[in-house]
DNA sequence: ATTATATTTAAGTAATTGCTTAAATAGTTA
DNA sequence: TAACTATTTAAGCAATTACTTAAATATAAT
């Protein structure tokens, strides 16, 4: 029973209480954020969001080319995105087609300004 | 060797070889975006984030008091917070204080934005 | 020096992640 | 119906994560 809490006698309990309270009130907006977060937090799912935001639908073969993944592997991102409420999909034959959805959209979209293409010139050394 | 690619003939090839462009001329940001943001997609660091935000700065004390959690579990997710240069640290004689770190910060703010203070008034049914 | 406080580090562990390969579904075409 | 294509699901596994407890550092106070 010593690590859980500290003992310093100047800890600011009103703060501290304050601090509990905010997050308290809070609690759903963490948790639905850090949920997304934590699946935009991947390489892969990254690539994948930034791809259907630009390209606005692909299927999953599309993806599988594109990201040099395996099929199945790509099929189980694309789960999870649906699952997180991040992506919908559209069937047409055979083929389901996956895109960005509206709901957690005003999360995701502004990260891709963060993505800067950079024209680098390689030079063989 | 049969789940590697799709074996469709109408693939777009065109489409997906400037996707794949794509992919690589922002192979940095994708890296340091999707990095920055597995460190946000979890509920504890998150609330941290916050918290700093708020706060300014905290110590590690204030964060476990808060978080109601042990003081190793909190330094370890700052560890991991200051390795990813969100965080920086003040030492005042023993006591360590965390606060945001201008680097990403840009990424991080923004998200703030996205968590509501509700005062949600709990009915007891 | 000795003791106390604040923090980090290390070792161990259960749970989760992201892949792999193989099998199951489902729609299409012959 | 049978064969084919697109996708999902399942089982297995190595790597990572997030915690726990115990020990190590480092600064401060006696």
């Amino acid at each position: 029973m010593n690590n859980i809490t500290c003992i310093r006698p100047y800890a600011d309990q009103v703060l501290i209480g304050e601090c509990k309270k905010k997050l308290q009130k809070a609690e759903t907006s963490f948790n639905r954020l850090s949920q997304v977060l934590s699946l935009a937090g991947n390489d892969v799912r990254m690539k994948m969001l930034y791809l259907l935001e630009e390209e606005n639908e692909l299927c999953v073969c599309d993806l599988a080319d594109i990201l040099e993944m395996t099929i199945p592997a790509v099929s189980q991102h694309l789960r999870k995105l649906k699952d997180g409420n991040i992506l919908q999909t559209r069937r047409s034959g055979q083929t389901i087609f996956y895109s960005l959805k509206e709901e957690h959209l005003e999360i995701i979209k502004p990260l891709f300004e963060h993505i800067t293409i950079v024209n680098r010139k390689k030079q063989k050394a």
